[in-house]
DNA sequence: ATCGGGTATGATATACTGTTACGTTTTCTG
DNA sequence: CAGAAAACGTAACAGTATATCATACCCGAT
């Protein structure tokens, strides 16, 4: 098992100063709960599945469980406003990059989970492109792409020789 | 409400002997469950659940249910000789296209539920060449754009105006 | 101060999606 | 026919998501 790789880059005091204007701008606020969703996200670095964040933020807090009800709006909150992301093939989700504008594209190691996210600018041309010609409306996409990063396809190089 | 389109292009004929003959090639053979499987899938013209499934092919032989199990085993069969593609955002199975070699894009209508999938060799191209520059060893792309229909779009215009 | 409204969260239940383990039936084949 | 392998069933369970109702808290108006 290679070692996850830190992929997405996001500074925390932006993502944290990011993240509470588009609160407020939103008529609503950081509130400490959403700040530990947030930051668990953060610190996961990988794309994290529901239950699994309402472990890690309830742990946090001497074992106090999180209702799996409250972890879910927050993050459809977080979505909304853009600050998360949800990887489809996965069931999780992860922290967007600063400036994805929903249109990254992702790609997914199947060894260590780490995700890369990229914007592919002539891709989103692309799919606008087609969908007109279709007379499709889009208002969101998903392009995720699995596989093995650059780490975990030399071991299993190595592993298979 | 706008009408389903049909919108997967499938002879029922050829499709039934490709399937048999991927099974074959396979070392398997099409039984009256698998063949039941993918004709409701086919009837269906848009993705399916493996549950509703389970429900519509127990359905036309007396209300006898099908086991999710079954199901399942049969749609990961189908998936693995491509004759039937996974939709991710919709947890759902749709009939590939003949031809589709797994790296078509597919637009999903929120409004009637149809999907339309569409082969993209310079989308599939971008993301290879993306993957290069990553290091990245792709197996399999998921790409998926929602939004709405021609047909749907229009009656959406036209409730609002 | 307290009443009322809005926002946030909890508690509980339920639905939906997917997997695992194991047993039975069928079919093929020697 | 015996044995093996494939196909399917049954049951239980794990994981993901939502609905509903109750509660806590803040804050402004009375």
């Amino acid at each position: 098992m290679a070692e996850p790789a830190r992929t997405i880059s996001v500074e925390w005091g932006s993502l944290e100063r990011r993240v509470r204007s588009a609160l407020i701008g939103h008529g609503s606020e950081l509130t400490p709960l959403r700040l530990r969703v947030l930051r668990a996200l953060f610190d996961a670095h990988q794309p994290v599945g529901a239950y699994d964040l309402s472990e890690r933020v309830g742990g946090e807090v001497g074992g106090r469980r999180i209702a799996a009800n409250s972890i879910y709006r927050i993050l459809l909150l977080f979505t909304e406003l853009g600050v998360v992301r949800r990887v489809e093939s996965r069931n999780a989700y992860v922290v967007a990059r600063d400036g994805d504008a929903g249109s990254d594209v992702f790609f997914l190691c199947d060894g260590c989970g780490a995700v890369t996210a990229i914007d592919q600018p002539q891709l989103a041309a692309l799919l606008t492109i087609q969908a007109s010609a279709l007379g499709f409306h889009p208002h969101h996409q998903v392009v995720e792409v699995a596989g093995q990063c650059r780490s975990c396809a030399k071991t299993l190089t190595k592993d298979q020789s």
